[in-house]
DNA sequence: AGCCTGACTCAAA
DNA sequence: CTTTGAGCCAGGC
C-alpha cells in the first residue's frame, strides 16, 4: 500500500458510476488523508486516464458546487454531469441525491 | 530543505 | 446566503 496517493485516488474515482458523483474530500478521506482534499484535487488535474476509466468529471466539491475541470472548463464538465442525469443548478449539485458512497478499498482485490 | 502553486475545506463575519 | 481568511496535502523548482 506504498502506492502513491494518485493510484488510490484512480481507483476509487473509477469507482464512481454514471449519474452519481463524490467529492474531493470524500475521496480524501477514504484513503486516510481527510485534509488532503487538495491533493486529490491535484491529482485530479493531472488526469493521466481517459475519462471512460476514471470519470474526473463526476468529481465535485464537497459544499455541491461543480469546481473546477482545468483547460476544459467547468462549463464542459456540468454538461457531461447533466449528460449523466444529473441535475446542475446554478453550478451546484444535490448531494444528498447524487453522492455515491459505496466505495470499496482499492487494492482488496 | 525551503518556497510557490493548485479541479479544496471549514469557520467566521 | 455571500465573501474572507487560514489551514492542509502533494508536487515541481
Amino acid at each position: 500500500m506504498s502506492d502513491n496517493f494518485f493510484e488510490l485516488v484512480y481507483l476509487v474515482v473509477k469507482q464512481v458510476p454514471p449519474g452519481r458523483v463524490t467529492t474531493y474530500s470524500a475521496v480524501a478521506r477514504f484513503l486516510n488523508n481527510p485534509r488532503g482534499s487538495r491533493a486529490v484535487g491535484w491529482a485530479m488535474r493531472q488526469c493521466p486516464y481517459p475519462n471512460d476509466n476514471v470519470p474526473c468529471h463526476r468529481v465535485i466539491k464537497a459544499d455541491g458546487s461543480v469546481g473546477g475541470y482545468g483547460a476544459e472548463g467547468v462549463l464542459k464538465k456540468a454538461s457531461l454531469l447533466r449528460k449523466e442525469g444529473i441535475r446542475v443548478r446554478q453550478g451546484r449539485i444535490d448531494l444528498s441525491r447524487y453522492f455515491f458512497k459505496n466505495f470499496s478499498y482499492p487494492g482488496s482485490s
